[in-house]
DNA sequence: TATTCAATAGGGCGTATCCCTGATGCGACC
DNA sequence: GGTCGCATCAGGGATACGCCCTATTGAATA
């Protein structure tokens, strides 16, 4: 049977989602507090875990990552009032696999636990698509064709400028002269129709060339 | 009952998948091109559309952002055997709301389905990782509270400056002196701990300021 | 009332950037 | 063997930028 760790602060509300998942998983444990709650996975080792988002002493975000550096496979589902996009982003970059808000029907969260637990993504209807919305506005956009137009020279100069370096240290950091760096840059300000290496700045972190 | 529409240019699976499906869903129609898909899901106007990414005449990811240019409120989910996150990406960029190979068992299928009737996002295990670990990795680091420490008026300056602006420019924008300009930008620059505009453009684009 | 702060603006100095022309060496291609 | 693209470097000139000052106004605050 899947193993489940619960990890809320709300003592009443923790007892009342032990009872419902009591049936269905093997309840390895429950924490209140962040450090128990670190503490306490690390040693139980369970399949999925149920936390919290909102906790003192860091929160539910600081409990994953740091669980997630020493163990792993521990697969991390957040429940949580809040359906704030920065909660949202928050858990997920944690490394939590789904997050739902504590308004789900107790069957729908068993149910979620245990994609969870196969490894699937699980979000509340509404963050479904904001979640979704988000990833794919910031998806890198295929390739650009005028990265070709550049020789390769060009475009090594061209990710060092976009990383916010002035010329001499471009010069430095590839051994050339600052005035090839100029002549390179001026290229790439050509090639790409762009006026000043401020846009080219912006040009470039659009495309995500690092 | 949720109306289901199906779409793949193979035959034999498109009568397969129909069979399945039609014990627990309206099935309001299928298509095995591209053309004729999107005319019939505009017809038919179903809650979910069930559909291939790889068809000749455009694949799945035309007939997804066309039909959601006019019918919003059309459900997509992918059915692929491919698992390549470029045919992930493609289709969620596309509109699509979840993401399934056809190695999926047809009760899981049925599920999944309606699940997306439902709003929830779907992926197959092994995609939902990669789908969230690229997700998080484009977040945007929630709000940093330095920028709190920027008056409005410099934190205005610097998202003109943040799009490749020159001094000039962002003066002419804000009907302000250029010496205005270099005056606000130093205050951002000495408060953010950075030494240069390009670095800040950096910085910006880093927390997705625009 | 005195003080603080945001916003405005200017002078001046040194460096950085942009653009132009011109030059050299090195491969590739016909 | 000549031509072409690429990479390298250089000088000079016109701005742009970064940083150091000072200074005024108005609004909020102590």
């Amino acid at each position: 049977m899947t193993s489940l760790y619960l990890v809320d602060d709300h003592k009443l509300f923790l007892s009342g989602v032990l009872t419902e998942m009591r049936a269905d998983f093997d309840v390895a444990g429950s924490a209140a507090q962040v450090d128990e709650a670190i503490e306490g996975i690390r040693r139980t080792e369970p399949d999925v875990v149920l936390i919290d988002v909102h906790m003192s002493g860091g929160g539910g975000v600081r409990v994953v990552s740091e669980v997630l550096s020493t163990n792993p496979d521990v697969q991390f589902l957040a429940l949580s009032v809040s359906d704030a996009p920065e909660d949202v982003i928050a858990m997920i970059r944690a490394g939590a696999r789904g997050y739902v808000t504590k308004s789900i029907a107790p069957a729908d969260l068993i149910d979620s636990v245990r994609r969870v637990a196969e490894g699937d993504a699980v979000f509340s209807p509404r963050l479904a698509g904001f979640v979704l919305d988000a990833f794919g506005k910031r998806m890198p956009a295929p390739v650009d064709p005028e990265l070709d137009m550049l020789t390769p020279r060009e475009q090594e100069v061209l990710r060092h400028i976009a990383r916010g370096f002035a010329y001499k240290q471009v010069a430095r950091k590839l051994g050339i002269s600052i005035k090839t760096v100029e002549t390179h840059v001026s290229a790439v300000l050509r090639k790409l129709q762009l006026s000043s290496r401020h846009e080219l700045a912006v040009w470039a972190s659009d495309r995500d060339i690092v």
